[in-house]
DNA sequence: GTCTATACTCTGATAGAC
DNA sequence: GTCTATCAGAGTATAGAC
């Protein structure tokens, strides 16, 4: 926090409020006393309270933007990979992505909104779920056809993957998160859920159980 | 709301309320003016507006008071149901649950204020994820010793199937929930979003990719 | 039990001096 | 760019007449 300037001190600090208490239940006061600033000269740098949030989605959209899916990227991806190591890349991608303390608690944030959010809600549903799931039923799609999966519907398999890992990403992350998402701003190495052993060990018996269950 | 006192119908407004907008975001004048009251008036039912969520979460609790686990459950289920027909049930029930317009609405105010209230996040934890996902292992234990069930851990099977489960609640009952589940009060037959084909289709093809990975 | 009237607090936001 | 001072509006809640 040392090293950044007003307006990014207070967008991290909104950032972190906002993960733990959600939008409404944080106030312009909250944030100023938080960074050691006058309610007023917070209205230097924002418009708005608002305006706070929406540039934190617009962070969100450009991390977002560079994510779309390459029409021939399964092609390629089933030359080098079965279902198993497809999945655990999968799982990879997830981890580091919500390993990352900025965005996992910018996702916190999406979750607690998207009841009153268009824009929470769009993220949650696209980009977390419905995105997730059509670029795995893609995939898996394309190593039915290799015939180095077992012969049923693609997206059957993608629900039957894709879930679990929502699954945890709800109980661990969303509910339990104040155990460990939530850290301080100035410790870069959060706790990931993900990383421990209960976790870990769930994660190995739902992949032991995919792969056979995925095998031909 | 005709026939109900004006408790009754500054409860039920405030549910209603709470489903839409969130406790936060809905105020006392707004459920007033709902109800077709004045301010004061409600402090004449309720001392504060906390108390109306506590209500709504203490009715919660009552409806799951009668939902614990004889010991010897799973035992007699076994005797009738092999696994595919014990999961068709278990969706039945979540249907029926679910189904209920006013539950359904409790559990969206679950759902929001699980991020801030410690009631709610307790309710979710336990009744919507943990509860069930002990007693199917259990279920599953006992047909896995009977012999009607593929030899794995019975934990990792209940997750297999019912993180299915919440990835159908939290993607069609939480995030779209403003298209079915938000209905009048005085409409008794509320949407269940369960209940479209596609839904169904989805709920088909995973219980026919399950019946066989859970085969011997 | 419902009303009118009002108290008090907190909110986001602005004006203008420095 | 930060401060002091201030504002209007909305929030929950109470007192007391009817």
């Amino acid at each position: 926090m040392k090293d950044m300037n007003t307006r990014e001190r207070i967008l991290e600090t909104a950032i972190e409020l906002f993960a733990k208490h959600g939008f409404n239940d944080v106030s312009v006061r909250d944030i100023t006393g938080a960074v050691g600033i006058k309610e007023s000269s917070l209205y230097n740098h924002f418009k708005s309270k608002q305006q706070l949030l929406d540039e934190i989605f617009n962070y969100l959209d450009r991390e977002f933007s560079g994510m779309s899916i390459p029409e021939d990227e399964a092609a390629k991806l089933i030359e080098v990979m079965d279902p198993a190591q497809f999945m655990d890349m999968c799982i990879m991608n997830f981890k580091m992505y919500f390993g990352k303390p900025r965005l996992i608690k910018i996702w916190r944030i999406v979750s607690i909104e998207r009841f009153r959010n268009a824009r929470a809600n769009e993220f949650f549903t696209k980009n977390l779920v419905d995105y997730p799931l059509l670029y795995q039923s893609k995939v898996f799609e394309a190593m039915i056809k290799k015939g180095i999966m077992v012969n049923a519907d693609p997206k059957v398999l993608a629900r039957a993957f894709y879930s679990f890992i929502l699954f945890i990403y709800m109980r661990y992350f969303e509910v339990d998160s104040s155990e460990y998402s939530i850290t301080e701003a100035d410790s870069p190495e959060a706790v990931n859920p993900v990383d421990s052993p209960e976790i870990q060990e769930m994660i190995k018996g739902h992949m032991d159980f995919l792969r056979r269950a995925f095998t031909v």
